[in-house]
DNA sequence: CGATCTGTACCATTTACGATTACCGTGCAC
DNA sequence: GTGCACGGTAATCGTAAATGGTACAGATCG
């Protein structure tokens, strides 16, 4: 999968234990190892949907605009990885009967184990994140 | 996902619709849209446990070596792409509570959810994928 | 032996990912 | 206003992973 997913999370928890001040993308992308042009980006998806406030100049930053609790992982899944877990398929034989209609088999059953995996995910929100961080789990 | 996981599913298929003789890694390959030796490679795989047979020399190939019903998709998964749900962690700052700890808690939580996907993928079996391929759905 | 296969090692090519740079627009301080 | 400190974003480059493809050894059969 995809590491925007936990790049992601990495910096909601990190913003999470700043809740009461502005974060640098610089600060969290020192945390997480990374680019922090990689964080804006990440973290430009996650405002458009609401889940983060920014603003930019001096003192400016990111800050979170919900509770915790009201953030799953599943959230999180589908605005940086949906689809992730599809399968990719060659296009294959049309001549062939296994070849014509394997794409929509598999597609179809990979559609249900998505949604799958959605209400395992949807069971953590960050706050829980923030606890099992906290307790060094 | 790993498209070795859609060859090897592929190729079951089309043994399974061939059972009663050998199939050249040739004409999977035509049917699957691939070069044969990648068929050759996830075959091969699939040989060491047991799940087909192969013959080489002059009227060689593949076959089935247990019953289509008892092959489930997750018994490929496990094969082809274990831990492919697994998202790539970047080495954070073990300097930071976060960074140090991020990587364990979300490694646990996704094996758990692949645990979960692993229950929904052993719902279906190499027979059920034929079925669904004749059916033409 | 010679034809036909699998089994593999190996290299070439393509693709995906991420790092990095560069530059813009915005907001604050003075 | 000017200058600095931020996020926003596009473009470029390097590199690793996935895949395509070649070559050849080993097995099997007629």
């Amino acid at each position: 999968m995809n590491s925007d997913f936990t790049l992601a999370i990495h910096s909601l928890t990190y913003l999470a234990l700043q809740h009461d001040r502005m974060s640098k993308s610089d600060a969290i992308a020192e945390s997480a190892g990374v680019h922090a042009v990689r964080i804006r980006k990440v973290l430009s998806l996650l405002k458009k949907h609401g889940i983060i406030k920014s603003k930019e100049g001096t003192g400016g930053g990111f800050i979170f605009a919900k509770e915790f609790s009201e953030v799953s992982l599943w959230d999180i899944y589908t605005l940086t990885s949906e689809g992730a877990l599809q399968p990719k398929c060659p296009e294959s034989n049309e001549a062939c009967v296994v070849g014509a209609n394997m794409h929509k088999v598999l597609f179809t059953i990979f559609l249900g184990a998505e949604e799958h995996l959605g209400e395992y995910l949807k069971q953590y929100t960050i706050k829980d994140i923030v606890d099992l961080i906290s307790k060094g789990n």
